[in-house]
DNA sequence: GTATAACTTTACCGGACGGTAAATCGGGGG
DNA sequence: CCCCCGATTTACCGTCCGGTAAAGTTATAC
């Protein structure tokens, strides 16, 4: 049931389901939510839901598709921006926004790091969250190879670094949504620049 | 009633309780915990837990604590250990080990990343792990200020550098076992090393 | 206009959940 | 010997859960 539908209407109704889950999940929490409270959120009456998807485990695995979908298409860069520039919007970007629709970043951040910890009890989450980790360590490493091979930066393991600084960013933000620490993003920010992008650069 | 109680078998029983908490939450995870499960994984049925514990939320948070405490209590440094020594002790303790009664290190740490990211939704959680992740911290902390003192560290920020080591340690953690990335802890200490600890170093 | 298919609602179910009341057990003091 | 009381078991309950069957609605094609 997660392949998509032809038609018009049905293609909206899963919109507004994944919206309506958005914003449960939200308030509830994953542990608290309940197929009823997504039924709240919408026009549609919840039994809706069976229709669409095969369930509740169906609709959370397209609902993890859907979130990381949209984070990942939430990433704007133009094509002329150098390297170091690229590299800090892209940054940014994961730590601090950007808002679209009725959804804050950390509305967006909250739901996406309770999904990421309940991974480790369900193979489906596991898989779809270790694909959008590689999508965006990958987006970081691509514009760290591209500075090495314009002089910008130092020859240095493209891979690891793109890695250093993806789990900086992700400790940052998990720290601010589990222990409350709201400095803790710009902090990782700071330590990205001092600890990992100085050594980047070929005129330190 | 997470006050200790006075008697002998009252302290074994929440004992008991806590251990059996503990095999459960291995198996199922959070999410699907049950009062019922835990029972199953003792010798006396599920109702003794409601007459040491004010129900489910009361044994949750009485459980975090236990596990913290474990968690503290499980650090062993000589007192005549040079500050080099005993960091990489405690590092490689927070990443690899030890192992005591029938609980592994992962098993004790995927229950610990689970209600970690759980406390986003939980005060009471939020603040005991807030507490035992400044104790963890301070740990560390109080080691480099050691090194400082000595002379055998740079004159840094202790500080944030005992914040940069725990996050990269619970990142380094959270990636194996969110992810499946079984190399994670072991990179995690080879960046801790080459990005953290060298810039520590006097002689570097 | 009416057959058909897509979609939504209404009504309902069996089971699992956390929790409680009351009965029972078992050891120490009188 | 029995009473007391903390500890545990047995039996049970009201509620909420995810899911389904069937009726109703709407739009489109012919």
């Amino acid at each position: 049931m997660s392949e998509p539908d032809e038609t018009v209407s049905s293609k909206d109704t899963r919109e507004v389901i994944m919206e309506a889950t958005f914003r449960a999940l939200r308030q509830r929490g994953y542990g608290d939510l309940r197929m009823r409270h997504i039924g709240e959120e919408m026009d549609l009456t919840r039994q809706v839901i069976h229709y669409h998807f095969d369930g509740k485990d169906d609709l959370m695995a397209s609902f993890l598709e859907y979130i990381a979908e949209q984070y990942e298409g939430s990433v704007e860069v133009d094509d002329d921006m150098d390297p170091r520039a690229e590299l800090d919007a892209r940054i940014d970007q994961c730590l601090f926004g950007p808002e679209f629709d009725e959804f804050t970043h950390w509305d967006r951040m909250k739901v996406y790091h309770e999904l990421f910890a309940h991974a480790q009890n369900d193979d489906r989450h596991q898989e779809i969250l270790d694909d959008h980790y590689e999508q965006i360590k990958g987006s970081i490493v691509a514009v760290i190879e591209r500075g090495i091979d314009e002089g910008v930066f130092r020859d240095v393991d493209a891979d690891r670094f793109g890695q250093l600084v993806t789990d900086a960013i992700h400790v940052g933000r998990e720290r601010r949504i589990s222990l409350g620490h709201e400095e803790a993003p710009e902090e990782a920010r700071e330590a990205i620049d001092e600890f990992i992008l100085d050594s980047l650069s070929v005129d330190e």
